[in-house]
DNA sequence: ATGTGCAGCATTGTATACAAGATCGTATCC
DNA sequence: GGATACGATCTTGTATACAATGCTGCACAT
């Protein structure tokens, strides 16, 4: 009840990021309730930039706005899962290889540095933290192919995929070795667009199939919204 | 002054939808400024929700809100236009190719009649009903190859080249004669994902080359908005 | 005991009120 | 005469108030 002094400057915009960085990092679980009251008075704001903020996840689909029933941290479908990863396969590898034709030495130190941290979040038994981190590599690549617009997209994909994640992932253990990301940074750093756009597919469909998207109804659900909605 | 009446179930979506329309008709040019009360009395709604439209048309890149100064019909640069067509290029050949595998003749129907409306449009001398619907073309397509999460994505991207259309086209003349849109979907209609995906690809690089992107600042701006800037 | 109806409560949807910032015109000074 | 400073006005940012909707639990009937 005391966060206000940073809600300054776009306050909207703070308390959706905030939001969003404790759905990436799975603090917040697939289906939570978000009670504009209750998030209000967590970050020192009125109901007001609450609602602008859940708008704002709303649209990028990390959270489920239900009329006069209130705002869900999203839970995709396994159909909205199959969507993401294809529309990254579509998006991702093509960035990567742009990417690769125009890195600079001190992109490479930006990559470098993400895979450090993500080790660290690992080896310091953060997975959240380290899912968080191994998504703004596929951010950073993105942007350094130059292409706002579709970094933009690609933002919004890995967001979603976070979600996912949380809810498919089969494999509990070995969480995403990240030499498939060194692996990328070295053809970056080489030069090599082929290699790159060839890494990134291989990469994402090893993703997707790491995952278990056997129909099964995205979780056992809020229990009563399991029942009210057919 | 009276709409009011339709203003109900989701009115902020409704006046969004209305705004957008108006936008990608080009009857609300780039750069106008949105007035809060203004739009709230045309449209019989108080600001909270007028807000709540501009907030969204602003998540599509449609209009541009700008702190303590308000909100305006987008003005890509042509930095932007080229980004949006890139991003096009990687969505919608792939896409075109995964409708033609999927077309059901009900789709096909649907199509036809599309471009009948846009050629009626055409010649009745309403070139933004015209535009609007060869966009909707395109999301149709999108549609019929199944992937929603793709299909918003090039809808947000049909919505701002509207806006990159009024801002960068050349010939004002032959306006999108649809040929391509024909043989496209006759593409799809002899269920041949190879001849899709290349018209679509050729399509948009049509499209791209038909607008003007020499790096004039995008227009006349505001008047006012091209100087207070820099 | 199970199901139904109603009442009270909790939460969201919308409007309005007030504060903060930006714009524009005017007056003043040089 | 031109530039600058200031104040009036307009617009946006945020909070709060009220209305409408949905939810929960108890009473009551079957």
């Amino acid at each position: 009840m005391d966060d206000a002094r940073l809600a300054m400057e776009g306050s909207s915009e703070t308390v959706a990021g905030r939001l969003a960085l404790a759905i990436h990092e799975h603090r917040l679980a697939p289906g939570t309730k978000l009670v504009e009251d209750d998030v209000g008075e967590i970050f020192g704001v009125s109901r007001t930039v609450v609602r602008a903020a859940l708008q704002k996840l709303a649209h990028d689909q990390l959270v489920t706005l239900q009329r006069n029933r209130g705002a869900f941290v999203a839970q995709p479908t396994s159909r909205e899962a199959r969507e993401v990863f294809e529309a990254r396969s579509l998006l991702e590898p093509r960035t990567a290889r742009s990417a690769a034709e125009r890195t600079t030495p001190a992109d490479i130190a930006r990559l470098q540095a993400h895979i450090d941290q993500e080790h660290a979040a690992l080896h310091a038994g953060d997975p959240g933290r380290a899912l968080r981190l191994s998504g703004l590599f596929h951010i950073e690549i993105a942007r350094i192919a130059d292409q706002d617009t579709i970094c933009g997209f690609i933002t919004q994909l890995v967001a979603r995929s976070s979600l996912i994640i949380a809810l498919y992932w089969q494999r509990r253990n070995a969480l995403c070795e990240s030499h498939a990301h060194e692996a990328l940074m070295r053809a970056l750093a080489d030069t090599d667009p082929d290699a790159a756009e060839q890494l990134m597919k291989g990469h994402l469909l090893d993703l997707v199939t790491s995952l278990d998207l056997r129909n099964l109804p995205a979780a056992p659900r809020t229990l009563r919204d399991a029942l009210d909605r057919p």
